[in-house]
DNA sequence: ATTCGTTTCAATCAATCGTTTTAATCATCT
DNA sequence: AGATGATTAAAACGATTGATTGAAACGAAT
């Protein structure tokens, strides 16, 4: 039939994101799942395959918007920055501002999966490491690019090194947003996510610009 | 008796170390565990009563004296500096070599935990979130401290969203220490340690120091 | 050599896991 | 209404899980 049940689906797509999110992959069982889906059992198996299947669905529906902004806003800003080198400071606000925007659709949803991809980037699973690898690598190519024309003078093993620090910040920040209203004893609100942006654009614009210090 | 078999408790610890660090608390199984440590299953609940257990007793294991020496280092840097305010790159210096340096040993497993604290805390078993919280909480109390009277310029707020980007980009760089070396094609080897603490503190020297943009 | 507490081992427990099977239910079209 | 294919539901599969048991093996002291 051309018409699908959509709804199933959804909900159970719905639940996996939260409880693998909270659980991980191996603490999370299908019966959960279903159970918080409202569905039976055997709709996992039907709908997606396996729980490997549903697993990497859950992801990669979410990664590849997400990844696409990213590389969207990077485009406009080459395009507004005409023939001149891009700010480094604009570079980092498109790759940044994606990630912790989830955040501001009060979907709760997007909430958990802000923990479920910085889980799975800390704990990769295996069946699932080659296509996440595959769907980050041209952001990666992209940004790095755009990095190295900005910083001229910049050795490429301390770019590298960079990204990385940045990419690691960004996780953090963006896994644990919600903690942070909780033990900043009143310092930050977690509604306040373009504060969060500012100050993390702020910190490794600073970082990025950074003299090399002697060895 | 006073004297107590260290042998298969030791090997029990290693196995444990290694996998929950490579496959996480539910991915692993004690099965797993005692049969990489080449003992009977039996021998975790004896010497450590049970799987939870084993995982505290793995992870306080090494995060207690990891933060009693990064306590230290940051005394020492005081009594160094008398009276005066501490450079600010000291006090992250001695906030992120302790935690970096477990890989120069070469003892695979210091490795080992190394993921398995960054997993831990992307993914905090309740069971033992608050004793982590609390085996941290004076590590927190006191760079704070020392952070906000070389920085007394820097709002709170401030202060607290970039001690917790510093502490991402820390554990994202210890955790992937080794998946670098193979990924940054031939620009960083892994036991060039100083390096990488060195690029760590340069980045977040200068994060910390950044000025505060226009919101 | 014998006793005693400590440690190891194989065997087994109930519970839960992901997956599969089979039947019932639903929606849609002739 | 009846037929057809899509979806849901209940039940069961074998495998694996953490935990427990009781007996065997060990080392040290008498």
């Amino acid at each position: 039939m051309l018409i699908e049940s959509v709804a199933t689906r959804g909900k159970v797509l719905k639940a996996a994101e939260r409880l693998f999110g909270q659980h991980g992959f191996s603490g999370t069982s299908l019966r959960q799942i279903t159970k918080e889906a409202g569905t039976n059992l055997a709709a996992v198996n039907y709908h997606f395959g396996s729980k490997e299947d549903l697993y990497r669905e859950v992801l990669l529906q979410r990664v590849r918007p997400l990844n696409e902004e990213r590389l969207m806003l990077l485009t406009q800003a080459e395009q507004l920055a005409g023939d001149q080198p891009l700010p480094l400071r604009a570079i980092l606000d498109a790759f940044i501002r994606p990630v912790l925007g989830l955040a501001t659709d009060r979907m709760p949803g997007r909430l958990a999966f802000l923990r479920l991809i910085s889980r799975d980037l800390a704990d990769p699973q295996p069946f699932l490491f080659t296509e996440m690898a595959r769907e980050f690598d041209p952001l990666v190519k992209r940004y790095t690019q755009a990095l190295a024309q900005t910083l001229p003078g910049l050795p490429a093993v301390d770019l590298f090194w960079r990204m990385q620090f940045t990419t690691g910040a960004l996780l953090y920040a963006a896994a644990h947003q919600h903690d942070f209203e909780r033990i900043s004893s009143g310092l930050w609100q977690a509604d306040d996510v373009e504060g969060c942006v500012r100050r993390l654009v702020d910190y490794c614009t600073a970082g990025f610009g950074a003299p090399r210090s002697a060895a």
